[in-house]
DNA sequence: GAGTGGATTTCGCAT
DNA sequence: ATGCGAAGTCCACTC
């Protein structure tokens, strides 16, 4: 089974074996892997040239291009998926152009010589999650705000105060306004007093009573004590359940939410 | 020379013999290849799973990470410049961990299968170049006046004054007259003093007020301030975001598109 | 299909 | 170092 899965290596292949991999993995739909001195041409919303040097040059088998020079984490040049490809040796030289339209590109690779060529049949059916980043848990609150207590109803988010910006801002059960802070990892001191900086100023700006809750994972050392003495709130919050939360919930909803309080 | 390049390529090699590769790899800052059966871990910023399939990582000298599957143009993880690596071979399974601080981010591999490694010291001097020429600035300034200024309307471009030829010319939301000297990259004082001379050519041509309009990327040393002499404006102009214009619009023709490497 | 906003954005240039 | 804006951004999602 996978001692018998389609791969070819050539090493330092000539332009023209190098072709016939590369024009199979075209044909075959393949994943194609090529390390050569090469140069590349790119046309289409803007133009660049580069030149002659030695890069790895990744063409999957959805059509997508990424020329990487050894350095740096972008493709110097690209092309993303659904190209159409032709290729060709000539003058000594082995072209690659893979073109798509709309918008209308191209791009041009240009191979001297060809250090390593490789054509690859990858299944890859492993899921990939990701766990929610201080965003998502902004987002989780404003969809369940049940989340950071019962009868909590937001009433905007990123709202802009003199020290900065509140990531949740509502009126709790009792008719207190909440600031909400949260913080994705455990949070420390400075949240804690980031947290009472903006309770105090909105507790100047509007005549009732103003509570403030952090919202995290954990508590860092001395928060708790810390929170106590600045009459704030913590509410344990599960970055996991967050994520699962958004993942869950319909995008109509956080959409009509986010309208809504614009 | 070349015929000496420092290239190892192991097919199907054992987790040990690639462990030993890849530890070569980062010990002469070289770049990797691998291709096999893994899944990964990432912590950071956020934090994400992702479970076994087979992919093509790259790591870089410069200690990047990109784990590519085999549909897609970006990395489904990764890891920017500048990481530490550790490695090591346990329970039949190839770890590879990639830490960066600042923010501190971890990312871990682990291979339970190696199809391909290869250790690559790649040679890259190859010039970068992208480019809006001077022309399609122009075009693109035709092609949306706002650009330079809103409620800007050319006129005509390439207008004949006795100095030379106006790159554009038009008229503004006041009625005034604008000269404007477009520079793909950086404007120096010669082209504020070209500019001046085309608007005083104007000037003594017309009963008109004129004004002058330097559009480039940016301003060279002291030009600013030779501008303000001059009575001249300033208007920043991305090439890029000309290009961009220029490829969206209709008015690109596919012979130009294609056109032969030069 | 065009438009809008987010990203583990990355990257570069300014302060 | 830090912060702001651009990117051939890409990509997912809404209209």
């Amino acid at each position: 089974m996978n001692k018998h899965k389609t791969i070819i290596v050539l090493e330092r292949p000539s332009l023209e074996e190098a072709e016939e991999v590369v024009r199979r993995a075209f044909s075959e739909r393949k994943s194609l892997v090529i390390v050569g001195n090469c140069w590349v041409d790119y046309k289409g919303r803007a133009s660049s040239k580069l030149k002659a040097g030695e890069r790895i040059v990744l063409i999957k088998e959805d059509g997508s291009v990424l020329v990487h020079r050894p350095t740096g984490y972008e493709p110097v040049n690209w092309q993303p998926p659904g190209c159409i490809f032709h290729t060709q040796v000539r003058d000594k030289v082995l072209q690659i152009r893979a073109v798509r339209s709309k918008p209308l590109e191209s791009v041009r690779l240009f191979f001297d010589r060809v250090y390593l060529v490789s054509l690859l049949g990858l299944v890859d059916a492993g899921k990939f999650s990701l766990y929610a980043s201080e965003e998502d848990m902004q987002k989780a609150v404003l969809l369940r705000p049940s989340l950071i207590e019962a009868e909590f109803k937001p009433i905007s988010y990123e709202k802009k105060v003199e020290p900065g910006f509140i990531d949740v801002y509502g009126i709790d059960g009792n008719g207190k306004f909440v600031v909400v802070e949260i913080k994705r990892k455990t949070a420390g001191r400075d949240a804690a007093l980031q947290l009472a900086k903006y309770v105090e100023s909105v507790r100047n700006s509007v005549n009732r009573k103003v509570r403030g809750i952090l919202a995290a994972p954990h508590m860092g050392k001395g928060v708790q004590k810390m929170l106590a003495t600045l009459g704030l709130d913590f509410k344990p919050l599960d970055p996991r359940k967050c994520a699962e939360i958004l993942s869950r919930s319909e995008t109509r909803k956080l959409a009509d939410f986010f309208e809504q309080d614009e």
